[in-house]
DNA sequence: CATGAATGAGGCTTCATTCAT
DNA sequence: CATGAATGAAGCCTCATTCAT
């Protein structure tokens, strides 16, 4: 039974923080596999063994990265909470994870949907926008939505939170705590049942 | 005496027109310019006689996507309207230009603040944004609109429209007459002061 | 029969001009033909009238070289003269020749024997060195040149000049009228019978 | 634990003379690198792992040369010799590397002073130009050599030389032992003080 | 005729992948 | 296993030549 050394996780771990920082500052095709592999201090052969192709690399990282935003959506959720407050969570979660994961952030937005992606990557994509949907249905449900399709609530808000963090990033603006608050009441507005 | 070939404006929009599509379909660096050329049905060498490099190629590009966008949204714009109507002629209007130029609006979005675009570029985006700023202080003066620091407003007005987009040419939701109007009702209502 | 137009001739002489300053300075294929017709003032197609091709092209500027070169040594030459006065004619002349077309003098020294010089321009090459080798012979019968195989003392000749005219283009030197006439006695030195 | 792989050296070997061979007959811009590395039957990336450009293969091959000249020429030379046995040695040397490494000797002559050797080569250029100075003012001071500039009689025994070398390259000639020891007295003449 | 736009073969270089060490 | 040297297909670009105007 082949086991890991125990170098062996760090080392992966550095390969995948360096794909997805090249990956997305460079895009799939402006980043080479040897660059990859020096950024991250392992030999390139190493890389291969871990990830056979290049195609291999962008959906390890893609999983990775999106299996870290689940993570950080979902990690002890108030299930409980009403739903303005979910909405709060969601929010300042998101913010939170563009924070401390740009490169993260970024690559999710860069390789969103393109061709190199396999079916699992697509299958870690819904695990991560299914509860989203729920959340929406159940705010339909119990009124507090608006009732817009769901998608495309969820994409107008999701939008919206990218295209500030875009701005940020070409430094047409910057997202202190009291905007990143009012930017979530003006998300809020979009999706929210008028009272 | 020499002349403009009469087929040299029809050549070169097809090439723009190539560059337009393969680069938002593909990235810049994963689109060859080889391939730009066959699908223009223009020599290679002719290309490069038009475009000097890949780099004024996709400036170029970006420029005449720019500027088109930019027409689409300002002309015969009505200055005098309410600000409301305003903002649903701008809405419509974008509408329109990703409806009809799906390439060159994927385009805008996919290459924005890239690195290899010029000054030229970069002023030419600028042309398109001041009119929208202006319009967004308007509003502010007038108290319609949230008095959300501009660049965040547009941000994110602009980035919902994006996710609007992108989730329907991923496949998550089609865009009819009426959700378009109820899209832009949200939209609306992020930016609008509540009554 | 077809007959030059009144500026066909000083066209071509542009061409030729062009033709032997930019291969003199960089080579036959690091000459751009395109360039050369620039650098002529000359429509591209026009030069292709005159040359069908980059070869003619500089089999024609080697044959212009070669003759300018053969007429400035040989015009009106002091056949009658004694063999030292003869050679101070000839070393000035070269000199004189080196000066007054440095790009011609250089570009004979370049293209010397290269594969795509064709068989007239071999000729032309003949029709210079053949009064040379009759100069030297009839040096020797006079006891006046030492008796090296004529060939080997030409050479030595020529190349000593050239070394001189490299040396100088390079910088590494400058030539003056005094030097040039000690040159020339160290020249002669060379290939003189020793009293 | 990284080696450099025991062929290693001699693959590099055989790029170095691959280039000199195909520079020296094709020059720079008419020698193709693909054309290099299938004649030194290396791979062509392999080729661009040691030379990282065209430029800096020639100049690897300069240099090389160079070199090779300057420990055939400077090896174990008798320093206390006289003048004039000093200058055989000097003659026969350069004969002695113009035979057996032909294409290196033409490609020094050829790519002396061109515009893609960079500031190393023109470094390793004065390691032999150097001592070659010494020996002749060294000559002067004794009173066995004229009293023309160095570089004057520098360049014309040189060019002497080279043109005995180019014209027996062309087939105008044939160098023989005797050939090579009268063309030396002849030489010597020509930088000789006359007795 | 004179012109120069059009063309594609060919040259320089990069990089995904393999494999000997 | 880990490494990185080796490889050649493929990408960007130039330029000799043709031909429509």
């Amino acid at each position: 039974m082949p086991h890991l050394h125990p170098n062996d996780e760090a080392r992966h771990d550095a390969v995948l923080e360096a794909a997805i920082v090249l990956f997305s500052a460079n895009g799939y095709a402006g980043t080479a596999v040897p660059e990859v592999a020096r950024a991250a201090r392992v030999g390139l052969g190493t890389l291969y063994r871990y990830y056979p192709s290049k195609q291999e690399l962008v959906n390890g990282a893609y999983r990775h990265c999106k299996r870290r935003l689940k993570h950080v959506l979902m990690f002890e959720f108030p299930w409980e909470a009403p739903l303005r407050a979910q909405f709060h969570e969601v929010w300042t979660r998101l913010h939170s994870f563009a924070r401390s994961e740009p490169a993260g952030f970024a690559f999710l937005e860069l390789h969103h949907h393109e061709p190199y992606l396999d079916a699992e990557s697509r299958a870690v994509e819904l695990e991560v926008l299914a509860p989203v949907g729920t959340f929406y249905l159940r705010g339909q449900a119990a009124g507090v939505l608006d009732d817009l399709p769901a998608p495309i609530g969820i994409s107008m808000i999701w939008g919206a939170f990218v295209g500030l963090m875009k701005s940020e990033r070409a430094g047409y603006l910057t997202i202190t705590d009291n905007i990143l608050e009012a930017a979530e009441v003006a998300a809020w507005k979009t999706i929210a049942k008028e009272t």
